[in-house]
DNA sequence: TTGTAAGCGTTATCAG
DNA sequence: CTGATAACGCTTACAA
């Protein structure tokens, strides 16, 4: 029956004897249509298995309903992090209870700026960005072509720019300050990249908790949110002498190459050095000994932040800025 | 200067002083046309910045110039399997050098069958299908309206799919004959999905191989690929008694999960059980110990499939089945 | 080699 | 509430 030429709202109209408009109205949700119209028209669809041609559509309605997820980091990362399979996730779920699919943009796959000119070329209604550096240049050619709404505070911090962050300074903040109310004094920290506003972020709260406790913070080391960043981290806060008795990890990946490090070294966890993670992704428990970490609501943030974008491409006017809490979840490590 | 309405094809054909059909003969190949004009065109095209509507080409050429990617997974899954990552990595690189782009369906993300009617719609040239399960009715009707491609054996075996598989039999026969050389008597194994080819193939070649030897063949029992589906299974073999002194785990993530259970009863790999993976994800060798392994090409996979689909769309004939070899990798667990 | 003109399947405008 | 009719931007015979 599904012929690969699907059937045509003029077919659909002619089975339900009425004119292509009336058809069309009813695919527009209805309104403004006599009641015998729309029963005859939804009888003729089902019949019919009717689907509307897309590509139609868009060229008539000037929107795509398509929006993109553009990821400026490669594969490798995108599915070795579960932060974004929460973020797809969360997504995905909005997504679904819209007419709008998901085009998806791991970009620095693409080295042509294919991406980028499929984008601004206008095939997508909007676009969701997330784990942006400060460095990513072509997001603003992006931001200025489509709507678009970022997870995580945008880059520049422009006043106009739409965004769905979580509480990374509070997140840091509650993370150091359980190091210290254990009694924790030699406390270092494995920060995220600090071109992106969440490894800045997080260390901020880092240093203010220290700063209030009148602690001076061990060693610094920035990873870029992967186990090996955290593993090389961890050896170079060794390395650096005087052993830290504690230690905020920005990401909950980098805290097991961190943990990793430790046992080889033959030390314990938490009882030499104790580690508090962020994410609470599910490596935070896969295996012993399950990581204290600061949660964060990655697939919420997800949800939200097409929640916004779909706002804006409604017409509405959402809030700018969309700002998501943390809580510590206190487990082996600390 | 980009505004929002880009360029349409009739400004660059005022632009470079000949017709809207020139201009479209050389966005097609450039073919049929004289030197001056494709220079004349080629010049107001970067001018203005022109890049092609995609729905008004669509609808007219009736090609969308988009393929699928069907997963039937859900989210956690398909990030979850370092498999999926390489075979999305495959895609793209094939992808990028043509003017296709990829649509992502994780189709257990979506109740309501929408990406099935998206993709018989004719939203889509064509589909790339991986992970399918026999249960998976829905990839039939897909199989039925675009051209697919599928990622490993197709499920009925019908002689006029087109797919793209690694000799899992041969896998399967390679890491058990391993442990047979290696002197093992009571050989388990995990399997993969027995509703999936890959789980069915790979067990086949365990068994024709234990059979070969004269071995009766331990437990076996099957897991979801998960690394929790491993442990579970480790830990049905152990109960079922008499414990064996090797495994074939038909994949890296099972055979973590698998290791994780030995380690907490106290057995050390591979002295008191030997283990061999399949896949050589990373996860084989991110932590110790680093997995012996049989190494499946799943990058290559992707890509042929890819070329595969895109020789189909082109009006070729493609071969029905590629078939990718694989190769034992030794390390530490077997 | 080039231009003309007829669609492709929808939506949007505007009378009725 | 409904139906013509004109776009939407591009490809593709067909003619020149």
């Amino acid at each position: 029956m599904e012929r690969a030429g699907a059937a045509t709202i003029e077919e659909v109209a002619a089975r339900a004897g009425v004119s292509r408009s009336t058809v069309s109205r009813v695919l527009g949700g209805g309104d403004r249509v006599s009641p015998q119209a729309l029963e005859a028209v939804r009888h003729a669809i089902a019949e019919l298995n009717y689907v509307p041609n897309r590509a139609a559509r868009s060229l008539a309605s000037r929107q795509t309903h398509a929006v993109a997820l553009v990821v400026p980091e490669d594969t490798t990362r995108f599915f070795g992090d579960p932060f974004f399979a929460a973020i797809v996730t969360g997504i995905n779920a909005r997504l679904s209870r819209s007419d709008h699919v998901l085009n998806l943009f791991i970009a620095s796959d693409d080295p042509g700026d294919k991406a980028t000119s499929y984008l601004t070329a206008g095939n997508v209604d909007g676009a969701l960005v997330v784990s942006h550096h400060t460095s990513d240049t072509f997001v603003e050619r992006i931001n200025q072509s489509v709507p678009v709404v970022f997870g995580g505070r945008s880059p520049r911090g422009r006043e106009d720019d739409y965004y769905v962050d979580v509480d990374n300074v509070e997140g840091g903040r509650i993370a150091t300050r359980h190091l210290v109310e254990r009694g924790h004094r030699r406390i270092a920290t494995i920060a995220g990249p600090l071109d992106m506003p969440a490894g800045v972020d997080r260390l901020r709260g880092f240093r203010e908790v220290l700063a209030d406790a009148g602690l001076a913070p061990g060693p610094v080391e920035d990873g870029d949110f992967t186990a090996d960043g955290g593993a090389a981290a961890m050896r170079r806060v060794l390395a650096a002498g005087d052993r830290p008795d504690a230690l905020f990890v920005a990401s909950d990946l980098m805290a097991r190459g961190a943990i990793g490090v430790l046992q080889e070294r033959g030390l314990r966890v938490p009882d030499d050095v104790a580690i508090v993670g962020f994410d609470d992704s599910p490596v935070a428990t896969s295996l012993p000994p399950r990581l204290t970490t600061v949660r964060q609501p990655s697939r919420d943030q997800g949800e939200a932040m097409t929640e916004v974008l779909l706002a804006r491409l409604a017409g509405l006017d959402p809030p700018h800025a969309t700002i998501l809490q943390t809580e510590l979840l206190i487990r082996d490590t600390a």
